[in-house]
DNA sequence: GCATTAATATAGCAATAGATAATATACCAA
DNA sequence: TTGGTATATTATCTATTGCTATATTAATGC
């Protein structure tokens, strides 16, 4: 492992960890890296006030991690960013499989 | 990818990722899954006040993911935990691999 | 057009994080 | 014990975060 390359990396890394450190936050990508999903849809499956909700879409909207689809009234996200799916794949094999 | 899992784990792992989510954090944890050093040599290899340095070990010595051993007057550390070893893993995979 | 529903944005506030400066503790050597 | 070096802690200040409540925008159906 080659620190300098990290080096040159960190900002944009730590950038996507802080992100991700929020529990509502991760499990929103880890649901909208398996489906595509709309607003109402996510505020019942994890239980959060639309306020809040909309506040971490969007903190997940400008960092470039997820995509909004306008469809009808709704209006339905899903994870783009490559780097941040493969993250959550790693996530998911340390934290919960074995 | 099951969901109910992620649910469970998903404080600890928002909690690690916060830890990680400062990039002066994020490089300590690089460096030291490399080797052990003691602060005077992290001090001069990021470049960061010794007070700052301090607290910012402190942040990762609580939650757990590294160890600190004295040695005459110096202190050396390390990375214990694994789970950090694995995200530190696959995260230089991810962005400075590929 | 108007009313309704869905989504986003804003404001206010409490809590937290990070930087710096100053102080304290631990160890060592003379 | 005295002084010096290494690390930790504390205090203070500022900036950021997150929640709640409220307002605003966008699309639909009548």
């Amino acid at each position: 492992m080659n620190i300098n390359k990290m080096q040159g990396q960190a900002g944009e890394v730590s950038g996507l960890l802080q992100a991700c450190s929020h529990a509502s936050r991760l499990l929103l990508l880890c649901q909208l890296s398996q489906e595509e999903l709309n607003v109402g849809e996510l505020e019942t499956k994890l239980g959060l006030h639309q306020p809040s909700l909309s506040q971490h879409l969007g903190i997940l909207r400008r960092q470039g991690l997820i995509e909004g689809r306008r469809s009808g009234q709704q209006i339905y996200y899903k994870l783009t960013d490559d780097r941040a799916k493969a993250l959550v794949g790693s996530l998911y094999t340390i934290f919960c499989e074995q």
